[in-house]
DNA sequence: GGGGATTTGGAATAAACGTTCCATCGCAGC
DNA sequence: GCTGCGATGGAACGTTTATTCCAAATCCCC
C-alpha cells in the first residue's frame, strides 16, 4: 500500500553513513515535531503510521501518559511506539515526552499559583474577581479554538470580501464587539459602518445593495438587531451572524452563522472570545480584499 | 491498589482515635488543597513545613516533576515529601500527582492540538489568525493574573464606590471597553456615564464635585482621553487611569493607575485583558456600593 | 511461488521511581 | 542527666514504566 522504498527509501534505516536521510535531529519545538511529522506522512509502515496519525491527533496527551497508554490509543502495541519515537529523532519515549512536557510547564510559569492566590483572597474582594474571569476568558478562547466551524468562517470571509459597505449591528451587550470591529475596519482601510442606534435614528437607508452585514447578538437576542438582520436580508443582502450556540432561533435569518461560546462568570461574558473571533474575521477581509 | 486500601485504612499514622486531626479525606480539588495547606499551616514539624511552603508555592509543578525533584525544591528528602503527602490527606505522591495531572490534562483537553490544526492552515488564512489572536487573548489574560496590582485595584474599588457618578472616557481602541463598562455599570444600577464624544459635542459640564472618572487608554494616547483627566483633576476628581505598562508618561494624571499588559498579534489587541479587569472593577464597585 | 528484506508483537531486560522501614537524632519533661 | 517520643534521613524494597531483542509474520521483487 504506501511502501513507497522505490524512492530512495529513506527513513527508517538510520544505520549507516546514508547523507541523504539519515541521522536526524529530535525536534526542539511542537512545531518542528509537526513539520517533522508532516514529513514523514505517508511514507511509513502501517503501524507507526497509526502512530503517527494518532500522536498528530492527541498531541497533549503525551506530556501525562505512559507509552503503554499512547500505544493503546493508536492501537499499536508500546515496541512499536517506541520505535516510532526513534525514527521521529528521539532516543525513545521519555525524550519526546520531555519536550511537551516542558512546554506545558513553561506555558504555565506560576500562573496557575497566582491564579489561587487572587482567589484566595476573600470572596468578593476585587482581585477574585479578576481572577475569575481571568478564567473565564481563557476558558472562552479555548472553547473558540476548540469549536470553530472553519467552513463558516471562510464561508463569511468570502461573502465579506466580495461586499461593498459593511453593516454592524450590535447593540447592549454586543455593542462593543461592533464597535471595535467598525474602529479595526477603519484602520483596515474597509468600508463599514457602524450602526449605533444614536438618537434613535435609523440607519436602514444606508443598505445598499451589494453591501453586506455582520450582526452581532447573544441570548436572549436583541430586538433591533434582529430587525436589521431582517430588513437586510429581505434585501437581498448577505447576513454574516455572530452568536452563541445554539443558534437554531436565529437559523433563517443568517446566510452564514459563527457561533461563540462564551463562558459566563455571574451575569457577564468576557467578550473575549466574540471579539477575538471578530478581529480574524476583520483582518482575514482586509487581507483578501487587498488582493 | 492503593486507591483501594485509601478506603478502609484511615490515612496516615497520626496515631489512632485523635478526633480532631485523624481521618482526613484526600483533597478533590485544587481548591481543597489549598484549604487543607493553609488549615496545616503553623502546626507542622519542620521539616513538613518546608513542603508546605515550597509546594504552595509551586503548585504547577507537582504535576510533571518527581517526588525526588519536588523534594530537592524545598530542601528536604523525598522520604520527608511522603510524609507530607500522607499528612495532607493522599496515599502517597502519587496519588497527589493524579490530582494535578487530572486538573492539567482537563485544563487543555485538545485544545493545543486543536490550536496548531488551526495554525498550520497556513498563512493568512483565517483560521490561522484565529489561533493567533486566541493564542494573544489567553497570554494577555495569563499575564494580567500575574501583574495585576491588587493594592492598586483595591484603592480604584473604594475610590469609585464612593463617588457619585462615575463617567467613562475611552475613544477608538479603548471605546469598547468604555461602552461596555457602561452596559455593565447600567445593569448593576450604578450610576455611570459614558463621553463617546458624539457629534463633537463635550459632556464635561456633567463632571460634578464628588464624581469619579475612569479614563482607558494605551499608547499612543488619545487626546481627547487626555484632556477629559486633566480636566477632571483640576475639578478635584479622582481619576482612574486603565492603560498599558509603563504608564509613566501618565503618573501624573491619575490618582490611581492600572496597568494591563495587552499582547497584540500584529497591529491589534485582543482587549481580553482590559475587558476583564474593567469587569472586575465594575462588579466589585456594584458590590461594595450595595453594602 | 520462493528469496531477501522489512516489519511486527511480545517477552525479557533495564532503568526510574515511589514507597517503606529502621536506625539515628533532637528535644521536652522529669 | 536520663527517658521517652516524635522527627529525620538514608538505604532497601517493590512496583511501574521504558527500552531492547528476537523469533515469527509480512511484504516486495524477481
Amino acid at each position: 500500500m504506501c511502501y513507497a522504498d522505490r524512492m530512495d527509501s529513506p527513513v527508517t534505516s538510520l544505520s549507516t553513513e546514508d547523507p541523504e536521510a539519515a541521522l536526524r535531529e529530535a525536534p526542539q519545538t511542537i512545531d518542528a515535531f509537526r513539520d517533522r511529522l508532516a514529513e514523514l506522512d505517508g511514507q511509513l509502515p502501517r503501524r507507526l503510521q497509526q502512530c503517527a496519525d494518532h500522536i498528530a491527533q492527541h498531541l497533549d496527551s503525551i506530556a501525562l501518559s505512559t507509552v503503554a497508554q499512547v500505544a493503546q490509543g493508536a492501537g499499536v502495541p508500546p515496541s512499536a511506539m517506541m520505535r516510532f519515537c526513534q525514527i521521529m529523532g528521539f532516543s525513545g519515549f521519555a525524550e519526546m515526552q520531555r519536550l511537551f512536557r516542558d512546554v506545558l510547564s513553561r506555558a504555565t510559569p506560576d500562573y496557575a499559583t497566582r491564579l489561587a492566590n487572587l482567589k484566595a483572597g476573600g470572596a468578593g474582594a476585587p482581585s477574585t474577581l479578576v481572577a475569575e474571569f481571568v478564567e473565564a476568558g481563557r476558558q472562552s478562547m479555548e472553547a473558540l479554538a476548540r469549536d470553530l466551524d472553519e467552513t463558516a468562517l471562510d464561508q463569511a470571509v468570502t461573502t465579506l470580501s466580495g461586499a461593498g459597505t459593511i453593516h454592524l449591528a450590535g447593540f447592549r451587550r454586543s455593542f462593543p464587539v461592533a464597535s471595535y470591529l467598525s474602529y479595526v475596519f477603519d484602520k483596515l482601510g474597509v468600508p463599514a459602518l457602524l450602526h449605533d442606534g444614536v438618537a434613535g435614528l435609523g440607519q436602514r437607508s444606508t443598505l445598499r445593495p451589494g453591501d453586506a452585514l455582520i450582526a452581532i447578538t447573544f441570548a436572549p437576542y436583541s430586538d433591533e438587531t434582529l430587525a436589521l438582520a431582517a430588513e437586510a436580508r429581505a434585501r437581498g443582502m448577505p447576513v454574516i451572524l455572530l452568536t452563541d450556540p445554539p443558534a437554531t432561533r436565529l437559523a433563517g435569518l443568517g446566510d452564514t452563522v459563527l457561533t461563540v461560546t462564551e463562558i459566563d462568570f455571574g451575569a457577564f461574558r468576557s467578550l473575549s472570545a466574540a471579539i477575538a473571533l471578530a478581529l480574524a474575521l476583520a483582518v482575514a477581509v482586509a487581507a483578501r480584499r487587498e488582493t
